[in-house]
RNA sequence: GGGCGCUUAGCUCAGUUGGGAGAGCAUCGCCCUUACAAGGCGAGGGUCACUGGUUCGAGCCCAGUAGCGCCCA
């Protein structure tokens, strides 16, 4: 073995021996355990949000994999309509090729050739974080099952009237000429203003103080053009007697009516709002209520019409209104349009103030654009009948979340459903399986001939296809059971539905956890999961969110191979949204990383993943953590190393003959079992936060550290029987072999190098660590007796170190050592363990003295009530050691101060149970004890 | 406005039923000891945000205050 672990040499090589291996594949027996990846974007790439679940996801797999759980990670990726269609449609622009010259068909080839060429970049790098999904089973979100699923569940649902059509307000995206759900619309913050404007009052009507117009106050003055009311409170008493007259709207001209509802904020404004029903979401229900007519304003660029459309609620036009726009204002862009509304009012002297006012403002989340209310014909699913269900899994239990706090945020949405808007203006994705014959008549159906049969519609009649597609939540909602062949019966439904466990992030609980539960229950009656694994979300170490913009984002992949600065800097400056951050990106990624990044390879970058995994939301991304856990991956490397040293070439009992294991083996071996119940519950509670600490504690702080040096004087000592050296190195050999398998779920690679030299070695066969059985618990291994006698061994070595180590002493220098006034215990386990001692503590002698033997003057540590001495002459400084002492006095005397309160207190002695209160007296004992050795001591060398 | 969360060592974070404040990294000292200097050994470092309550006992339970953050409207 080299010297020096060097992941990059080891990794690519091994993951391609498993998948050609199809290691990956459900065996087949035993109990199913299935994780479902959430499915990338076709469009995307790796960040560390998808690494860190991955890890989870893949810990979880390997970890029962190796159960013996019949085991699927089931794989696939998310066809991502309007990124992808993006993507497509900005490579063709490069080419001078617009998506509308090329047609609909051809467009849509270019994209499954693009997917062919570039969609697997994510697959590519899913296989260097080790990820053991089985990619014979790789689906895709608009592949034949999942198409024939979505098209299934489409029809099905439109025939019990769950999906229907109509005319609503919807978020429109102007610049993608589309509507969103309205999960896909983020609202921000920013400036903008609030303008008050004069509506005259219509049929010489004047206000309580006489004038002959009100004021409404307005963060959007294009909109005026459709206003069809203007509302007050019903008791503000201001505006009382104008309820039921009206104003005439200025530039347009129309009488509207003035009502009263209790939607306005008499406080807000001028306590007058006006009614835009087409183009305000509230405004919408506001109008409903009053029968005001959507006059719709803007065309699908949100550019003012040529005439407005008129519109009842029912979405039936309204003809009998007057739709002329005033002069000046077709084809203006909504913000050009609001610039000339206020001139125009400023002209006509109606522009009574301005005042600055910060404003939410919806923003589509892919485009950045300003989201527009827009009355359009779109599918919609009425999701109130899916939701109960829905609820019930999650309140009776059936579907847990972990942690299960999210249960709240799950409830609070399902409990405020609105219906989903699922159809959307783009070409990219799964068409509406919906025709239409020339007088508008719909028919749905799985396909043209299934609809022309079941109306009775010969070839004269002439249908033509919705021309929208899905949204694309609507095919994800569906792959829990799409991804297993449904509708078709197949064995995959029955045995990985419902999957196991979801591992997710919080931000698309609503998005998609929810709708997958709604979906999978209505239509395979059973759960889609039955545990919902929340992790937190990855930020920079200082908290902020990772993005482009920002220019804080870590590719795991360069934590795994390493980058150099140039190439880092280059990544984060191109393709800027605003090329003006550049320069302060640069000069921050050059102060913080210097160098560039170093390689740390897959199983350090997993396991810092892991270490970071706590219950917490928000998961700061510490670079230092990985260097640790590559130090760490060092550290397993180095120990292997010396195993393999000491192991091969020599019995180490493969074969037989006797193993004769010495206190220290028997420790180990018991440390062993306590580790592995460890890992088995953290796991089980998903805290793989201490999974990663319980397995770091016993590799370095008790293998490493201890176990390792306690195994050198066996192997070297002359009076070491072949037996017992037989049994450290079968300890060594098969304590490092399972602790391989036990680390294996979330240090993949490290632990299958190492174990493939070492395996021979503990008489296993097997050609990979991965399909070996995880580690037992093994209660015949666990020792407490060992256990206690070992901590024994270690606080001598500790004590003498400690002296060591404060009075400067070389740790070649081998120091005499006196015990004294041990008890029968002590002077058992000192005479059992004298090789030990002299080792690790580098001594030169061991005396046993009692009581009353005469002493050398000494520096002093305590074990239990035994002394250890080491004597001064030559070596300690006295006053030195007098202040050592009187540092360590001093801690305890404030121990026993604090116990001794505590036990003069009587309430304490009588209400507290008798355990707690028994352990205060043997403490306080302790301390006193010790207390007085070491005060004795301090007078002692006072006395020099 | 409604909901959720956070505040513990210089930094990033654990702390499971209330009973001796922990880890990693960083810092300081000694050491290139034949697995590992990406290392070893040893050490220092905390008013557990604040106030009050419950309790024999509170980092943990309850109420309130301050600051920070997320989601929804």
């Amino acid at each position: 073995m080299d010297k020096a672990y060097s992941p990059k040499d080891i990794e690519q090589q091994w993951y391609q021996t498993w998948e050609s291996k199809n290691y990956f594949a459900p065996s087949g027996e035993g109990n199913p355990y299935c994780i479902l990846i959430p499915p990338p974007n076709v469009t995307g790439s790796l960040h560390m949000g998808h690494a860190f679940q991955h890890t989870i996801m893949d810990t979880l797999t390997r970890y029962h994999r190796m159960k013996g759980d019949n085991t699927l990670w089931q794989v696939g990726s998310d066809h991502a309509g309007i990124a992808t269609q993006m993507v497509v449609e900005r490579n063709l622009n490069a080419d001078g090729i617009t998506r509308q010259s090329l047609g609909r068909d051809k467009f849509i080839d270019k994209v499954w050739e693009w997917k062919e060429h570039s969609g697997g970049n994510i697959t590519q790098q899913m296989r260097r974080l080790g990820d053991s999904c089985d990619w014979t089973r790789e689906a895709f979100t608009m592949d034949d099952t999942c198409s024939n699923a979505v098209k299934e569940v489409f029809v099905q649902l439109y025939q019990d009237g769950t999906i229907y059509r109509g005319k609503r307000l919807v978020n429109w995206d102007p610049k993608f000429h589309t509507a969103i759900s309205d999960l896909e619309v983020e609202n921000k913050e920013e400036q903008g203003s609030l303008w008050h404007f004069r509506y005259p009052l219509a049929n010489g009507a004047t206000t309580a103080d006489g004038k002959d117009y009100i004021v409404v106050a307005t963060t959007r003055p294009e909109t005026i053009l459709g206003d069809t009311a203007v509302a007050v409170h019903p008791d503000d008493e201001r505006y009382h007697s104008l309820i039921g007259k009206t104003v005439l709207l200025p530039l347009v001209n129309r009488e509207i009516p003035i009502v009263a509802d209790d939607y306005v904020d008499k406080e807000f404004g001028t306590g007058c709002v006006k009614i835009t029903p087409a183009h305000d979401f509230n405004d919408y229900e506001v109008g409903k209520r009053h029968n005001a007519p959507l006059i719709n304003i803007l065309n699908a660029d949100a550019a003012i019409r040529d005439q407005a459309e008129a519109f009842d609620y029912k979405g039936q036009p309204i003809t009998d209104i007057d739709l002329t726009l005033p002069e000046g204002y077709a084809a203006l862009d909504r913000f050009d349009a609001r610039k000339k509304i206020i001139e125009d009012f400023d002209a006509l002297d109606l522009l009574d103030s301005i005042k600055d006012h910060t404003l939410q403002v919806p923003r589509g989340d892919r485009s950045n654009a300003v989201i527009e209310p827009y009355l359009t014909d779109q599918w919609y699913v009425a999701v109130e009948s899916l939701a109960k269900p829905a609820i019930e899994a999650v309140e009776s239990g059936e579907i847990k979340f972990v942690p299960e706090n999210w249960s709240k945020t799950y409830y609070q949405w399902m409990y405020n459903l609105q219906d989903w808007c699922i159809s959307r203006q783009l070409w990219w994705g799964h068409r509406i399986p919906a025709w239409y014959d020339d007088q508008g008549n719909v028919y749905v159906g799985r396909d043209e001939q299934e609809v022309r049969r079941d109306n009775n519609l010969d070839d004269t009649v002439v249908l033509s296809q919705d021309d929208d597609v899905l949204d694309t939540w609507f095919s994800a909602a569906l792959w829990p059971f799409a991804t297993m062949g449904w509708p078709e019966k197949t064995k995959e439904l029955d045995t990985f539905v419902p999957s196991s466990v979801l591992v997710t992030g919080f931000d698309i609980i609503f998005f998609w956890v929810a709708r997958m539960i709604m979906m999978t229950k209505k239509f395979t009656g059973k759960v889609p999961f039955k545990e919902v694994y929340i992790t937190g979300l990855i930020r920079d170490e200082n908290g902020q969110k990772m993005s482009k913009s920002k220019g804080n984002v870590l590719d795991p992949i360069d934590l795994i191979d390493g980058i150099d600065i140039e190439g880092l800097v280059n990544k984060r400056t191109t393709g800027l949204m605003n090329p003006k951050d550049a320069t302060k990106i640069e000069k921050r990624t050059r102060k913080e990383f210097g160098d560039g990044i170093e390689s740390y390879g897959t199983d350090a970058l997993r396991f810092t993943f892991c270490a970071l995994a706590s219950t917490s939301r928000d998961i700061n991304f510490d670079l230092a953590r990985v260097e640790g856990y590559r130090n760490f991956c060092n550290k397993i490397w180095n120990a292997a190393r010396y195993v393999l040293m000491n192991t091969e070439q020599h019995d180490c009992g493969q074969n037989g003959g006797e193993l004769s294991l010495s206190l220290a083996d028997r420790w180990i071996w018991s440390r062993l079992q306590a580790t592995i119940k460890d890992f088995d519950n953290y796991i089980e509670q998903y805290r793989f936060d201490q999974v990663a600490q319980s397995l770091f504690g016993f590799i370095k702080n008790e293998y490493c550290d201890w176990y390792l040096e306690l195994s050198k004087p066996v192997l070297s000592s002359e009076q070491s029987s072949e037996a017992q050296k037989r049994g450290t190195r079968h300890t060594l050999v098969n304590i490092l072999e399972q602790v391989l398998r036990l680390a294996h779920p979330i240090m993949p690679y490290i632990t299958e190098e190492v174990w493939q030299k070492l395996a021979p070695l503990a008489a296993i066969e097997g050609d990979s660590i991965m399909l070996q059985a995880f580690p037992e618990f093994n209660a015949e291994r666990f020792d407490q007796a060992a256990m206690d006698d070992l901590e024994w061994v270690k606080q001598v070595i500790v004590g003498v170190r400690n002296i060591r180590g404060e009075m400067n002493i070389s740790p070649a220098k081998a120091v005499p050592l006196i015990m004294y006034n041990g008890s029968e215990t002590d002077k058992r386990r000192y005479e059992d363990n004298q090789n030990f001692l002299m080792s690790l503590a580098k001594l030169e002698s061991i005396d046993w003295k009692n009581a009353g033997d005469t002493l050398p003057v000494a520096a002093t540590a305590l074990v239990g009530n035994m002394d250890l001495l080491i004597p001064m002459a030559g070596l300690i400084d006295v006053n030195a050691e007098k202040a050592r002492l009187n540092k360590e006095v001093e801690k305890l005397s404030k121990e026993q101060q604090r116990i001794s309160g505590k036990l003069d207190n009587a309430n304490f002695v009588d209400k507290a149970p008798e355990a707690v209160v028994a352990k205060e007296k043997d403490k306080l004992a302790d301390v006193e004890s010790a207390l007085n050795k070491l005060k004795a001591q301090v007078a002692q060398l006072d006395n020099i």
